[in-house]
DNA sequence: CAGTATCCCCTACGATACTG
DNA sequence: CAGTATCGTAGGGGATACTG
């Protein structure tokens, strides 16, 4: 059988790729990285950019960030103690992406919405 | 200062673009629509081509995608019915995006593989 | 074939309190 | 300031059994 696609994308999802993604694309982790493209930031001013998240959450998400390479955690060592966080160079990597996402659910939002309401009234 | 980026990009990411790409970057979603981008599908083939996914979590996300105007659910009568699921035309939107995601993750992984060494080996 | 319906677990996340 | 530590909960998902 030759039936295979010509011109084979070679994008097998895999669980690799899946869990790398769930990393990046997790619920927090896009304002941090969204954040620190635009301008490095420290602990503080993220919480106060990102209202909502607990300091927990955001300790989780700075952590597997610097894991994953996306950041990069500099201590400046004064009295008190000051951290910044900086998108690294394989972080940027991803500025695009997010743009496009972003940019993406900026115009399909008033589709997606509409189609809810369709979805949700068929009784 | 005038170092502000000179195009900015405006995208202030709000709990309503988290709240959509929570639902279409999901557990599961992504392998489902880059499925469907490629052919559409019935349910068992669907199972099939994503071997790990369970009846429950294939149901959930079809609905979601459903929902959310993604995918197109057609029924037809034969005996027993077949339910043949389609990337709509929104959906379609998503392609480039999913192919890039994937795309990146490719790449990228080798070098996330070596932070992580370096991270975790930082005692 | 294309799903529901249960039960159950685990962990992601929040709330709160404390520390070098 | 920049975090840890602890407790508690909601729900996403798995396993399994059943149905039009």
């Amino acid at each position: 059988m030759l039936e295979t696609t010509p011109a084979a994308p070679a994008t097998q999802i895999t669980a690799e790729h899946r869990e790398l993604l769930d990393q990046i694309l997790d619920k927090w982790s896009l304002q941090v990285l969204d954040r620190l493209c635009e301008q490095p930031s420290r602990f503080n001013e993220l919480r106060r950019a990102i209202p909502l998240i607990t300091q927990k959450s955001l300790t989780a998400t700075l952590r597997r960030l610097e894991r994953n390479g996306m950041v990069d955690r500099v201590v400046v060592n004064t009295r008190p103690l000051a951290v910044e966080y900086r998108i690294s160079a394989l972080g940027t990597t991803l500025q695009d992406l997010i743009d496009a996402l972003l940019r993406w659910t900026t115009v399909t939002m008033p589709e997606v919405e509409r189609a809810r309401e369709r979805f949700d009234e068929e009784t």
